[in-house]
DNA sequence: TCTAAAATCTAAAACGTTATAGATTTTTCT
DNA sequence: AGAAAAATCTATAACGTTTTAGATTTTAGA
């Protein structure tokens, strides 16, 4: 016995290099084919040698190699999360990001991240992916209310989700957070609070989150007999002070405003900032992933998006769509609760 | 002339499908392995051959199949970042992200994404990756002084890069903020502001940023003839309110403190808050990703840590180091300077 | 002009998978 | 028992690429 040091009984020993269709083949003694469909569970192959093939390729670790796959079937296994530019400055991408590709672990499919710059046609990587077949479906991340890219992917039968609705939302998969509710229950907290004058910051663009969320707060206003004045948003891409001084120039404007809601962490934080500038002590309320702002300034309400269950939508919503084409399209809103407030 | 309206003259206009070697040959009339050696610019190919076969490849847009390509050579054409738990929640993790795969772009690799959660195996992602191909190089973005996946990747010499240093950083390419030079700047300009017993916040665990924070930070005190004090910083999994709670117990417990040094914003914000409730009057100094803190409270200064430049500085070490694998391997670090502070 | 060398190209094979059509074995029915 | 039907398996081919070795053409040398 002089090799007794490699003795070993296991058949995955007797592998060397990374296992295929073929070692198992060879180590079963059946064909190919056999061990390919016996793996896809085919109906003409008989349990019994399912089970043994199973067992073996168990044993020695068979994993499909996904450029084999992908060139007999055309599928890339890919799933390409296309990331506007003003996404990544916000705070909880990453961790939408991060839940999106941890829900495709349950699944064949990775995820890839296609960002694109401002000055950047939106249109390009989709159709490069489209054309190329770079991915078998994408995630949109923010989406415009008449969203070209959304009409490309319909026209072109491409499987798709977005994160937030559309014009054409009754046609793909969304997950939105529902800013009709959103918009309501501000006003409402406001109006509890003893606030008569509320001003709502909506930016000028076609964004249907602004839309559902001037709808909510104006019928909650009138539903409680607060007045309710739209203002235009800051320009979000801009540097902060220069949001500050542009909220603190609308907050002058308005010398009856006693309350203010805005979409996003930073607008509520000028808008503190910059109510405070002009001398004024307002109560704001924004959309925020983290509670930070409530420590700083006690007027500061936040109502947290929950970037971690948009992702796992997302992600299934998207799978959905992949193994059932024709099916009707997952929908998803995340309703504001007391739960999801941040009072610190 | 029945077909009158599909004339054209174009080359691109006879082909049908998507293009590929095949393609080019019967158009070009030349093998398909001479067309595949043309594009790969071969010696053995004559450069009016080239000429020609790069001519109709453009006319024709076309795009190697990824498939193809993985199949025959091995290589998967992919990128794997290996996203840790808390960098999720980190602000500017999108952004880092975003500058990676923007620079990979001018590249053929991909960005695939690979998170993982706490309580995940760390090594389960890597070994995954490795062992079956999925990518032909990894990027960790965030790292222990002596970790785990380091020493397996050098081991298994897989082309890799890392978002922060290592104990064995001289084997590896990697881009890393200053964080002695932060330590030493954030001391010498609190000392400036007349604070004379500074505290400064440090993780337990085996972080090499705090190591090399707290060097910084001690030189500098020495130097300017303040006191500096090492406590230990509260775990950033905690509950922000949490967080504000131990870190008012700290400042409690040290009466003499009149400065703070964190490591994140968030500890920075709950920093300011924690000494607010203890009813003291400190500044704080943090690294965060926006200049939103100083709006809340003045007494908080952040430094900034420019998550686009590592990014970019990462996919381009990464490649190099797929290029190169002999090549000394490619290191950047962040110096902080006047320029990256939040003066708001 | 003829031969040897250099330049340029091509044929065949292989990477790992799955689909199609056909072959073999087993079962069922008369 | 024999034939038809059902069940189970296999051979072949193809997806698009690159590598190897060999074939052909052109150029250079005498």
């Amino acid at each position: 016995m002089t090799d007794a040091g490699k003795n070993t009984n296991t058949i995955a020993a007797q592998v060397t290099g990374k296992p295929t269709l073929k070692t198992i083949s060879k180590l079963s003694g059946l064909a190919i084919p056999t061990v390919s469909r016996a793996l896809s569970d085919a109906p003409d192959i008989s349990e019994k040698t399912k089970k043994k093939i199973r067992e073996i390729a168990a044993e020695i670790g068979y994993v499909p190699n996904r450029a084999g796959v992908r060139l007999r079937t055309g599928k890339t296994l890919v799933i390409s999360l296309i990331l506007a530019p003003d996404s990544e400055l916000m705070p909880h991408t990453a961790q939408l990001i991060g839940s999106i590709a941890r829900a495709l672990r349950e699944t064949p499919y990775h995820l890839n991240v296609t960002p694109y710059l401002p000055d950047d046609d939106p249109m390009k990587p989709i159709r490069q992916i489209v054309e190329n077949r770079l991915a078998d479906a994408v995630i949109l991340n923010r989406t415009q209310a008449d969203d070209p890219r959304v009409a490309y992917l319909l026209e072109k039968q491409f499987p798709f989700a977005t994160h937030g609705r559309t014009n054409m939302s009754d046609r793909h998969a969304y997950f939105d957070y529902d800013n009709a509710a959103f918009g309501d229950f501000a006003v409402r907290h406001l109006a509890a609070r003893g606030r008569k004058c509320i001003a709502l910051l909506a930016p000028k663009q076609d964004q249907l989150y602004a839309t559902h969320m001037i709808e909510g707060a104006l019928a909650a206003a009138t539903d409680c007999g607060v007045s309710l004045t739209v203002l235009d948003d800051v320009d979000s891409d801009a540097r902060i002070d220069e949001i500050r001084a542009a909220i603190a120039l609308r907050v002058k404007d308005n010398p009856d405003v006693d309350a203010l809601i805005t979409a996003s962490g930073v607008a509520a934080m000028a808008a503190a900032a910059g109510a405070k500038s002009a001398g004024r002590e307002v109560d704001i309320f924004g959309k925020e992933a983290t509670s930070i702002l409530r420590f700083c300034n006690p007027n500061i309400l936040t109502l947290r998006e929950d970037a971690a269950r948009a992702g796992a939508f997302l992600a299934e919503a998207v799978v959905a769509a992949l193994n059932d084409p024709l099916g009707a399209p997952k929908q998803g809103l995340q309703v504001p609760s007391e739960a999801d407030f941040n009072l610190a």
